[in-house]
DNA sequence: GTAGGTGCAAACCTTTTGCAGCATG
DNA sequence: CATGCTGCAAAAGGTTTGCACCTAC
């Protein structure tokens, strides 16, 4: 999907839902969906600064407030303690594997892995509204010593 | 297994590993160990100054690091920005599903789970350390209009 | 015109840290 | 008796909030 498009759905349904679509949203969706990358709030506010040095942290953080609630965004532990979001648009739900050592970070999907979460729900009558599976550890590279990033604990 | 017994166990590991084991480490192993709930640092800090009013604050937090590289305590989040331990001692691994409304934790376990997991990570070369399963959604009760409590999302 | 949104700065909350004194091994 | 641990208080991060002004609808 285009960058535009998505642009578009997001635009539409926060309209739909009685929101408003103002220059900074506009700005702040258009940053969050440039690259899919795991961005951290301080980060989407740094970019968005660079196109318009007057946006302020605490309209990030509302709209990424209302992008998560929406479903657009998700948020993800970095297991250190931090928090990085991603955009979902147009990306199939995936399970993520954190490299302790150098924190990159590995996508990966296995569709017997959701079934069996659903079929563990249903068994004691929970209703999933999202779920979050991450594997921490060292991925190849850092295995074979690569430099450990400051405050790694591997 | 008796506390007592698991008390035991965390002391030799320490000693062993060339941590001291002083009063303020008994008190909040024999603290965190009371019962298997899941429990923020501060509530872990109010339970140990019922019984020693002095435990400062930064204690806990550095025993409870200590604990949690041992392995003998499991930090997991909340869904909502928090952080909540578990101890592990006695404890197979399991994962969680977290109620957005009323806040429940429920525990569950299926093996299959943890072989694809394995399965995932061995595609790519990544070593796991750790992982982190959470559900988020409503339980059984909160799905039937029980009083969500406040802040809750859903 | 009027909600709702924005920017700023201060408040907040949880966790970490520097340091002087204390207690364990 | 040396080092590691503790308590205190202050700092540090990351996120939220109160409020006056602004702007999309």
């Amino acid at each position: 999907m285009k960058p535009e498009q998505e642009q578009a759905i997001v635009e539409k349904h926060l309209r739909e839902q009685g929101f408003r679509w103002t220059n900074q949203r506009s700005l702040i969706v258009r940053m969050a969906f440039a690259t899919h990358d795991h961005f951290t709030a301080e980060e989407l506010l740094d970019r968005c600064r660079k196109l318009d040095p007057k946006v302020s942290r605490a309209t990030v953080y509302r709209t990424l407030a209302v992008l998560e609630e929406a479903g657009f965004v998700e948020g993800l532990e970095t297991g250190d303690g931090g928090r990085r979001f991603e955009h979902v648009l147009g990306h199939e739900h995936h399970d993520h594997m954190v490299c302790l050592a150098c924190g990159a970070i590995f996508e990966f999907r296995d569709d017997e892995l959701e079934r069996r979460q659903d079929l563990a729900a249903k068994r004691i009558g929970f209703r999933i509204e999202r779920h979050s599976l991450r594997i921490y550890g060292a991925c190849r590279d850092c295995q074979r010593g690569a430099a450990p990033r400051k405050g790694a604990r591997a």
